[in-house]
DNA sequence: AATAACCTACCTACTGATAGGTAATTTATA
DNA sequence: TATAAATTACCTATCAGTAGGTAGGTTATT
């Protein structure tokens, strides 16, 4: 693993305890063992690093998400893949949404970074929609935000309220 | 208005946009005229401030809601009411709802805060429980768990977007 | 030799917090 | 009722710590 990649690493598990103000670059730079100055060398800004941890985040949940009609022609919902990502993110990780997180500070953050938190939901919705779409559903676009915000405000509840069992009673 | 009150609603339009590391004792301080050291007079801590901001603000949003008996007499379903309430937050103040954005960053808040977080949803909960009861659902306490996700959610993911058409489609 | 990946050393700005003081008001006592 | 004590609500000045960021030098790799 690069440092660079290290960096991003030690930044999203920080970002999704605590949002974007919960790291900085002296405690990335502890963590991975190289000082603080030399983060700057891998990212200018505090914005950089940020906006490109958003777009990285937001690649590799989609990427892992594949092709509704792949999923479908499994014989898989495959609402329900996307509905088991977001319970792996809090189970496995016990850790919020990174995008969720920075999405409810998006006022507060540098425009490159909110510009990267749009994204992941843009994709998602497009995502949501066409699998949506595949089930069959009379207005997909209205099901997938419905989706996407049960999923989202059930992380954050059942984070807040330090039990998972809320978020399982939501998404069943 | 004492400037205690405004020092808390002062706190509370920037907890709104950025969480609870988006308000220093200075700003605050400068927005109502006095100097932050007088803040410390008011508020011992910055935890002491978070805490009974979150605790007001849990205090306005129950007693604003009423009780759910009260609505259905009038004719009214009490479900919509609480959704009219997260409408107005969005659409009149233009902001995240407070304990919506804390409870996301609930991890990295001190522990007087994050418990006056907790109250917020367990309260409301036990609000919406009642609501779905006296409306005859069968599971009420999943429904309670499912509106209030979908609520947050869609504000979250409407402010981000910042289009609150996201919202109005989520809640219809 | 050139470039990548660090380093030391530093800066300015800001953070929450504390010490100690003051004027005005309120409360308790003689 | 007059005086003393206490409280309220601020102030100035300062603290140690941390923030993001920069200039310029060093080391390692190709």
């Amino acid at each position: 693993m690069t440092k660079k990649a290290a960096l991003l690493k030690a930044a999203e598990n920080k970002v999704r305890l605590g949002g974007y103000s919960n790291f900085s670059f002296r405690e990335l730079a502890n963590e991975i063992g190289i000082k603080s100055a030399s983060v700057h060398y891998h990212f200018p800004t505090k914005a950089d690093l940020g906006a490109e941890l958003a777009h990285q985040y937001t690649d590799a949940f989609i990427a892992v998400l594949g092709e509704p009609e792949a999923h479908k022609a499994n014989g898989k919902n495959p609402i329900d893949i996307y509905t088991q990502l977001f319970t792996n993110a809090l189970v496995i990780d016990k850790k919020m949404c990174l995008c969720g997180l920075l999405g409810a500070q998006s006022d507060s953050l540098p425009n490159k970074v909110r510009d990267e938190v749009k994204r992941f939901f843009i994709k998602n919705l497009a995502w949501l929609t066409q699998a949506h779409k595949i089930n069959g559903e009379l207005n997909p676009e209205r099901a997938a935000i419905k989706t996407v915000s049960l999923l989202e405000g059930a992380m954050m509840i059942s984070n807040t309220l330090d039990d998972i069992s809320y978020f399982e009673q939501a998404i069943f």
